[in-house]
DNA sequence: CTGGTCTGGGAAAGCGCATTCCCACTACGT
DNA sequence: ACGTAGTGGGAATGCGCTTTCCCAGACCAG
């Protein structure tokens, strides 16, 4: 037994395919009650669905929105997974989901298969990457985005344009502001504690975490402090955990030279809080307290990490609702006016958070 | 600038739309090669992207599948999420995401929705929920599920069959040991403890719930001891949290009653991960200890939770592999031979996982 | 050399729906 | 009374693609 069509339904009620269509789904013309009450009982004794593919063939337009995130499971993307979710719920459409580890081939192709289904509209997170070996794959990206938007979708990037892309109409970017948030967190830090900084960073390129490093250095430059190290690790837990083991030796071979142990030796910045976990177990593992032996701040305030002891110092980022805002940013009807000056972009600001993690000890 | 259409392609090319399907979009009949590449060509050079809604009309069959889950940010969730799209990929197919908080009523909105879409199947992840409220829903929903099965769709459920759901063919469950592994964990904990147990378990009628504090209360008892009184809250942090200053406040009246105060008072069994981990927040905002003033066990072994402090003891989950096996049982051809006995259900195995946070003070 | 089977390409019929156009009919106006 | 605007329903077309079905030519055996 095949779904039951629209043209069953309007058989049963006696009347046309097309007066069935117009009170089955929203139509202009209203059809008069009697009838409409036939076609509408008639569908539901049928149990009738409509094809939604029909329907977007038919209507060109599928109702459905694309998001693109390095991986689901990540609780940073997952928090602006259920923004987009939510916004997309209000506008009545479904979202697609593509999960692409952040390698620009697999957004691209990613995009290709959103333009292949008709997305309404697509949104992008997750950092840009600006490595050399990904850039012809960002060049596709682009043509791959641009071409997608000249045939009338709407995309939203969250944090960076797509590195190369031309800014087609339909095309919003949602503005993070990582740099200034980095350099307000140096700075308060700067205020409590003047020792050495090390950053921890992610690969080389990955836009995000070189604003995050750029904007923490300004930071500490503007509280006259000397530039921090960096490490550079993989953007994960992992890499955190990494540096962690690495900055641990050194830390304790500090100590060793140095007088007092019972101070801190070092306050880390780690560019987000799934690192600076990382980095605070590999501490631990190693035998050394937060923030007794190293003060450390992460990025992002990731909700399921709050409960973190020490308490992670970390820059708040209203996840949810860069989803939600990007979301937003490609539901506008094209038509619409209110002085829709096209730049418009919606502002995100986010909160310095400072933590028992990079509590000076006195 | 429409999107180019196949025809456009195959004009250019100079052969029929019917050939160029053929070549463009895997058939089982292959023209010659000189005429091939020709289309191929011709598509490449106008930058042509199938229409999938047409070819899902054309095939009924969409290249989609449907994900319910209660909420995206859960991490529980989100690792299942992970799975499912690993596994799409490898059927090269895309996820459409629905979330529902839950609730029978918005879940069977989804199904109905994915139906509208054509969806190839759909999978449920979440706990089922059979609480007399929501027990026309779930009817509804066993409904829809089983009209989506008798489409041909196809449908996977993590954990519990859909409460009233006749098992039409084409729908899986991926069965989830809770009740048994939830015995082991307190016979485990059993052994190490001789004191009083107490469960935070989720509203009543939650079945994933109802089967750990089950599973967990035969555990004790073929341990030889009494069951644990239990404390019914909401399924997730907050619900954790506020069950925790319960029992903080008992545990400190206690201490006061009681001789010692550097023993634990109680072992705590929260049935998940999250409502542990606000469980202990409680406790130790009330200036409590784990384990010195309370042991504490979870559920599920979120990966984000595990460099938590001290370590939770919890049954380890693969949640990732049950996402993947629950989309890889819809994924099977209905034509597929291999003796499939129709039953065949993937089978799931965790393992308790003992640490810090509940090692018995000696 | 003819009748037969293949082979590879094209024509055309949908897939299920929205929508434009058209027509019959009613309700007015003068 | 007739004419006109207005109303509500139906026929038909097309969205972009897949897939039979058909046909022309190639190729082989007899």
């Amino acid at each position: 037994m095949a779904a039951s069509t629209l043209t069953e339904v309007a058989r049963l009620a006696g009347v046309s395919p097309a007066t069935a269509s117009r009170v089955l789904n929203g139509s202009a013309r209203k059809p008069g009650k009697d009838i409409a009450d036939r076609v509408r009982q008639a569908a539901e004794s049928l149990g009738y669905i409509p094809n939604a593919q029909a329907q977007g063939l038919a209507k060109s337009s599928s109702g459905l929105i694309g998001l693109i995130v390095h991986d689901i499971a990540d609780p940073y993307f997952a928090a602006i997974a259920r923004g987009v979710q939510a916004a997309a719920r209000e506008q009545r459409k479904m979202v697609l989901l593509a999960t692409t580890g952040g390698a620009p081939g697999e957004e691209r192709e990613a995009v290709a298969a959103f333009a292949a289904r008709r997305a309404d509209s697509i949104v992008i997170a997750g950092s840009r990457s600006c490595r050399t070996e990904d850039r012809d794959d960002n060049t596709e990206l682009a043509a791959e985005l641009d071409r997608y938007c000249r045939n009338g979708g709407r995309v939203a990037v969250v944090g960076h344009p797509v590195v190369g892309a031309t800014a087609p109409e339909g095309y919003h970017v949602v503005a993070v502001p990582n740099q200034e948030l980095a350099g307000a967190l140096a700075v308060e830090l700067a205020a409590g504690w003047d020792g050495d900084f090390v950053i921890i960073g992610g690969p080389e390129g990955l836009l995000t975490s070189d604003d995050r490093i750029r904007g923490f250095q300004e930071g500490l430059a503007r509280a006259g402090r000397a530039p921090a190290e960096i490490l550079r690790t993989a953007f994960n837990r992992a890499g955190g955990y990494d540096a962690g083991l690495q900055l641990a030796a050194r830390i304790k071979s500090g100590a060793s030279g140095g007088g007092e142990a019972a101070a801190p030796k070092l306050c880390i910045f780690a560019v987000n809080d799934v690192m600076a976990i990382g980095a605070s177990a590999a501490l631990r593992a190693e035998g050394l307290r937060i923030p007794r032996d190293a003060t450390i701040a992460g990025f992002d305030d990731i909700e399921t990490l709050r409960d973190f002891r020490p308490a992670l110092s970390t820059v708040r980022l209203p996840l949810e609702e860069i989803g939600r805002l990007a979301t937003r940013a490609t539901g506008r009807m094209s038509g619409d006016s209110d002085a829709d000056e096209d730049g418009e972009q919606p502002t995100v600001t986010g909160e310095v958070t400072l933590r028992r993690s990079t509590e000076a000890v006195a």
